[in-house]
DNA sequence: TATATTAAGGATAAAATATGTCCCTAATTA
DNA sequence: TAATTAGGGACATATTTTATCCTTAATATA
């Protein structure tokens, strides 16, 4: 079970975009080369993220995507969910159901699984992390760790 | 990010190992039918949790596999890790180190990015409850919950 | 001893997903 | 008018998952 490398080109754009101007457009073509990325397949994570509600674009030549909320209004669970999709991460194909003892009236759908509910219980606490962690908290931490000098001449060249 | 059905075969194969008597070995065969799962496929299954040391495996009428230890010692993790392998589910490439503003000598390999130690701690914590959560527990779940006429009929028809 | 049964594991194949590319359209800016 | 861009559809390729088949060695039992 692993993630995509979509998630991880999401993350780093969202992180790139919620660092810049909220007035300014990034084409897809710039974040792909910043970040070193095929610039094709990460558009089809930059419509996700659109559809999504989390960045919005704008066509045109000084066209390209900016952030749709503050980034302390987006948890990472939703930029994870926006491209991964919803989907739990077990799937439980009711495999108790093939017992060759039960008989139909057995099979009630409406109780979960002791195995599944478990499995879910250790979802939700990865969701959780994900939910409570917000974009803005990344921002923070990156300012913190990567060296002033560093992330003003990447702004730089992002916007130039 | 969805875990294979290998893991839902192997818990409820665990679950119904630490169930029956600990001097009985059940085959492959039976497992795949008591769970309407393909046997060959199961048999992989199987295989990976004899090499995690959680079953072992005999040959031979009356061979098969038995459970390797109290369920009270076996976690779901092992469990889980032992068919899906022990990688994180986040697998950062590190596509921060591709800014083309970025010199070799800051490209220090020693330090986490923010956005996958952010990834890290959410899987920790998916970890963490599969770690806490023990066969036995699952045991006891079922127990309570499947009634006890149902589980009676399951149990011969395996042993028979 | 002969036979049936079984785990272990290699080889192969089919199906599903993930990854990546190409191209067309409409909107927008200069 | 020309250049630029997101949106999105259609493909193409690579990788992973799922599944089957077959051989070998060990074991129990008749
Ligand atoms: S039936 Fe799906 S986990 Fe038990
Ligand atoms: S470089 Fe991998 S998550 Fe940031």
């Amino acid at each position: 079970m692993i993630l995509g490398n979509q998630v991880e080109w999401a993350l780093h754009c969202m992180t790139t975009l919620a660092r810049l101007p909220r007035d300014r457009y990034i084409p897809t073509k710039v974040l792909a080369e910043f970040h070193g990325v095929p610039k094709e397949y990460l558009s089809k994570a930059m419509q996700a993220l659109a559809s999504a509600g989390l960045v919005d674009g704008t066509l045109g030549p000084k066209g390209g995507y900016r952030i749709a909320k503050e980034a302390n209004k987006i948890s990472l669970l939703e930029i994870v969910e926006a491209v991964e999709g919803k989907k739990k991460t077990f799937n439980c194909q009711e495999i108790r159901f093939n017992n060759p003892c039960l008989k139909k009236e057995h099979k009630k759908k409406d109780s979960v699984c002791s195995i599944a509910s478990a499995m879910f219980q250790a979802d939700e606490a990865w969701r959780l992390v994900l939910r409570t962690r917000k974009l803005s908290d990344i921002v923070q931490d990156v300012t913190d760790s990567v060296p002033e000098e560093i992330l003003k001449i990447s702004d730089d060249w992002i916007l130039s």
